[in-house]
DNA sequence: AAATATTTTTAGATTTGTCTAAAATTATAA
DNA sequence: TTATAATTTTAGACAAATCTAAAAATATTT
C-alpha cells in the first residue's frame, strides 16, 4: 500500500518516462513535484525498495512494469474523477485538476470500477486524455497537434496538451471546446501561427496555442 | 487547514460530546480512534492550539463553537458521500463507511455543495443519520428506539444506532431496511425482546437489536 | 487517611516527508 | 585535460503522528 506522496512521485515518473528513454533525472522529478532534489533522492530509495522503479546512483530512474501498472491505476482514478466532476457535478474543465489530485488517492477498487460503470465507461477525460481500463490498457485515439495539420482540411478538437487553467480559460474565451470542428486555412511560416475557419469566422491561433491543441482530421 | 488525523480526532470528540456534558476523557477518545492515550494527549495539544477544543491538564476535553462547526462540515461530507455511494454507485449500506472515512477529507467546498445538489439535497444518510447543511444546521427528525415503542402501534424503520457491518447484514437477512413498516405486537418483559408483525409474519427481535433500531410512529 | 488502582501526561523513539548545507559525482568549458 | 559548473547524494534537522515505558495526578478502596 502506497502513501499519497509515493503515488504522486510515481505518477510523475510515469509521465516523464513517456517521452524519455534515458533515465529520469532527479531534477526533472523535483521540478514537477515542486520540491528539492534531496527530497527526491529520499523518495527514490523508497520507490526502489518497493520495486516500482530501478535506480543506480547518479544514473537516473527507470520505471518497472509494476510501477507502470500502479501508475496507470492512479491515472485511471484521476481521470475518472475528472469525468465525474465535469459530467455529473458540472465543473468546468479548468476546475477539476486539484480536486482530482486528491480523489485519485482514495483506495477502493470497488469504488473506482463502480464509478467507471456509473459514468458509462468513458474513454477520455475532460481534457481528451485516455482513461486506462481496469487492466491498465490505454485506449488509443488518433490525434495530432494543430501545428502538424494540412491547410484546407477539416479537423475536430480532441484534446489539449497543456491542461493549465490559463490555457483552458483561453480556449473557453475563443469558444473552442473538445468536439469543436474547423477548417485549417493557413500556416503562417513567419511566426508559426495557424489561421482556422471556425463558426464562420477566421481565427488566428498563435504557435504556443497550436502546439497545445490536439486535433483529428474529419 | 487540518490534517486527516486532526479531522478524525475532532469528529470523534464531537460525537462523544453529544452524549456527555462532562469533559471528554483521553481514554474515551483513545478507544474510539483505536490508539494509545499518549497519542491522544499529543493531539489534544494540537487541536487546542487551533481553538477547536479547550483543555486543562487531567480535566477532559470540551469542543468549542469553531470545533463543532468544523466537525459538522466533516460529518456533512462523510454522509453525503455515503448517499452517493448507495444511491448512485449501488453500494450496500454496510459497504460505505470505510470509503466515506477517506472521502470526507477531500477539501473543496464547491465539490461538496455540488455533490449535495447532485444528490437532491438529501436530509439523511443511508443509515438514517441527519446530514448537516452548508451552514452546519442539522435537520431534526422525530425518532425513538424500538425498545421505547408501544404495543399495537404501527412504526416505520428510520435509522440504525449501531452502523456496524454485522448489524446491517443482520437486518438485511431479516429484510428490514429504512422505510420498512410493521406493527409492534409485544414487549417481552423477561428478556426485553420485541415481537413485531412484519410482512405478514411475526418476527421476534432481541433486546440488542431493538436497542439499535430507530423507528417512527405512523 | 493511607494504600492501591486508574487515568493522564511526559520522556524518549520511530517513520514519513520535507528542508538546508555540504560533499561527491558527472558534465561542460576553457 | 584540467578547471569550472551543474547535478546528485549525504548528513543533519524538523514537524506530524504514532509507539512504549515511566512519572504524575486523580480516583477508589480498604
Ligand atoms: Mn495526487
Ligand atoms: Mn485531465
Ligand atoms: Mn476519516
Ligand atoms: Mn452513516
Amino acid at each position: 500500500m502506497l502513501t499519497h506522496a509515493e503515488e504522486n512521485y510515481l505518477k510523475v515518473i510515469y509521465h516523464l518516462s513517456q517521452t524519455e528513454d534515458q533515465g529520469i533525472s532527479t531534477n526533472a522529478i523535483a521540478q514537477k513535484i515542486d520540491t528539492k532534489a534531496s527530497s527526491v533522492t529520499d523518495m527514490i530509495k523508497k520507490l526502489k525498495e518497493k520495486d516500482l522503479i530501478t535506480h543506480e546512483k547518479y544514473q537516473g530512474v527507470f520505471i518497472t512494469q509494476l510501477g507502470m501498472y500502479t501508475a496507470k491505476m492512479i491515472i485511471r482514478k484521476h481521470r475518472l474523477w475528472e469525468v465525474f466532476l465535469v459530467d455529473k457535478l458540472h465543473f468546468n474543465w479548468d476546475e477539476v485538476h486539484d480536486v482530482a489530485e486528491e480523489l485519485e488517492h482514495i483506495k477502493s477498487e470497488k469504488l473506482i470500477n463502480a464509478l467507471d460503470a456509473f459514468l458509462g465507461f468513458p474513454k477520455e477525460d475532460p481534457h481528451g486524455d485516455p482513461i486506462p481500463n481496469a487492466k491498465g490498457e490505454i485506449p488509443y485515439r488518433e490525434k495530432e497537434l494543430l501545428t502538424e495539420t494540412e491547410e484546407n482540411n477539416n479537423y475536430m478538437c480532441v484534446g489539449v496538451k497543456d491542461t493549465s487553467v490559463a490555457f483552458l480559460q483561453y480556449l473557453d474565451r475563443q469558444k473552442i471546446a473538445l468536439g469543436s470542428t474547423f477548417m485549417v486555412l493557413k500556416h503562417e511560416n513567419f511566426d508559426h501561427s495557424v489561421t482556422i475557419l471556425f463558426q464562420e469566422n477566421e481565427l488566428t491561433l498563435s504557435k504556443v496555442v497550436a502546439q497545445n491543441l490536439f486535433v483529428k482530421k474529419i
